[in-house]
DNA sequence: ATGAGTGCAAATACTTTGCATGACT
DNA sequence: AGTCATGCAAAGTATTTGCACTCAT
């Protein structure tokens, strides 16, 4: 897994240097090696002394070099955290981010926040500006600093794996909360047909966020220490809650009588509402993990309403099959 | 006005020399004095150059330890626009805000949005830090870029009155759509009594709106340039959309029937509403004339519920007063 | 008169460039 | 063989510090 993507990254660079001309050095390679062994926010002078244990003859220009061919491929990306080093960190599959910085201890989170994206999008937008990029830093005191506690160990997580995670959670948080929503109106429900309808796709809705857990255990069973990540995709409960109705909302007064018909559409309607809500999170990530999660489920949504749909089809007296 | 606050911010430069036994030279003096007249991003150079004109011998060693103290005391703020030149633009009764940056032709935007501070402070609470700063830029085209037209020449605003302008035309935007909705409901309202309030609440809500908009009359009078000036306060439609309804919300089915007592619960607890949003509003800036539009405009809110309240308790047939 | 302020030059920190030598294709 | 890469030293940029002299309190 990780050799694979480590080869990935070095083909990138390698193609890079052909295409412009440029030779593969044991210095290139070195350098390459080591920092995409190391997670974190490596500052030239951080990556030089680490660079210097395996080479003791390697020059920090060299280094400063590299790091420039490293960020017009795309491998690394520079940031500023405010220190007043330039830094650098993997950009290869790793979405783009912000960071919150601890005043006291220095540590960093990274985290992406589609609410907040949007957000700017539209404010840019306003001003008519075509957006090309942004930062944000946020400088802050963690709760270990403000508590006095240790501060414990820098970690470097493995921000596609994390991403992939959080992407994952998110996913089965909008299911759990489908769920709820169809058991509650299919016991709302007066007529049978419809009931019966609703009752299969709680069914169908079951197996897919069992399917999106078995996924996520997977996840965390290669991917260890992913557990004491802090989340990365900060998703906003309100958006999801206002996808997905709660339930008592479908009943105006009288009691609540929905048909096979009225059942269908309404869960058409939130399929395809989930799945362009996924697509469209897919959309705002490159090529990584956690964007192939959001466009998989996208997909599985219409493929769950098809099945519900091609099953309500069936017979009348389909209502225990197999 | 610009006199009153070079003397302000002058007085406040004083103080802190005084508190911290530094002395008073004309050196310091010039520099604060072309600094307060000179609007945008300057960098330490851009400072040297002009305060070099007034005083051929000063050095720019002295530029940057000023800068210094005037950071120091409130009065300068350091920013980093991504040129890797630190930049200082003013500080004192200036809210704090981030920018957005053409890349092509470095014209900068000023702005704030409550939204976007709203949406991060709830990010940083996630991860369990307290906020202490933060800062956003924004890379993109602007339009005149875009469309090859000639870049209009940089000018620097007063963002103090910019801000002023944008409160006002924040609230009167409230204003306007508060009216609409009283207006509506009086025409729709089916009894007698509580339509003669809710006409009275238009009138005086249209008093307010008439203040509102001689206040910014009397701001764009006296801050002449003040027109072209981008919006500083980036407000979203949408929250205040929310925060009043539309009037047909109130209708359920039958005819409208809302006796004086629901009117005046209604208007007490919309006023009640737009009060708060705005006093919310109001805590986020530090003292500036926009912050004072804030508080103004709560306070008034809250008046013109009592005026209108204070008047539905008058006997009946006091429909016609004066 | 005391002590901070000023302006010069020198130092610092980070990064880039020039150049002779060495390594890749 | 030719060309790019490397590592050294040197230069460049933004900012800070040391110091002798000046000026404000």
């Amino acid at each position: 897994m990780r050799e694979k993507k480590l080869k990935e990254e070095t083909e990138l660079f390698f193609a890079y240097l052909r295409q412009n001309g440029l030779k593969k050095t044991n210095q290139k390679d070195l350098i390459l090696e080591i920092f995409l062994n190391t997670e974190g926010h490596l500052s030239v002078e951080d990556l030089y002394a680490l660079v210097k244990k395996r080479d003791k003859k390697i020059g920090i220009v060299t280094v400063f070099r590299t790091l420039k061919s490293l960020t017009a491929c795309g491998i690394a990306r520079e940031i500023a955290l405010g220190d007043g080093l330039t830094r650098f960190e993997h950009s290869y599959h790793h979405p783009h981010h912000h960071h919150i910085v601890c005043a006291e201890c220095h540590k960093v989170i990274e985290f992406v926040s589609p609410e907040l994206e949007r957000v700017q999008d539209e404010i840019v937008r306003n001003y008519h500006f075509r957006p090309l990029r942004h930062r944000l830093q946020i400088y802050g005191i963690c709760a270990d600093c403000r508590e006095h506690r240790p501060v414990p160990e820098a970690r470097g997580y493995d921000s596609e794996k994390v991403f992939a995670r959080d992407a994952l959670k998110m996913a089965m948080r909008m299911k759990t909360r489908a769920i709820e929503f169809y058991r509650s109106a299919a016991a709302r429900n007066q007529d049978a047909a419809g009931r019966a309808i609703l009752e299969n796709i709680v069914k169908v809705q079951e197996k897919h966020l069992a399917d999106l857990r078995s996924d996520l255990d997977d996840l965390m069973e290669k991917g260890k220490g992913l557990e004491g990540a802090p989340m990365f995709l900060h998703f906003d409960l309100r958006e999801l809650e206002d996808m997905i109705p709660e339930a008592s909302s479908l009943e105006t007064g009288q009691a609540l009588k929905l048909g096979p018909k009225a059942v269908l559409e309404l869960a058409q309607k939130l399929a395809q509402k989930a799945s362009d809500y996924f697509k469209n999170f897919a959309d705002k990530f490159h090529e990584t993990q956690g964007r192939r999660v959001f466009i998989r489920f996208a997909e599985e949504e219409i493929g769950n309403y098809q099945k519900v749909s091609a099953r309500a089809d069936e017979p009348q007296s389909a209502s225990h099959p197999n």
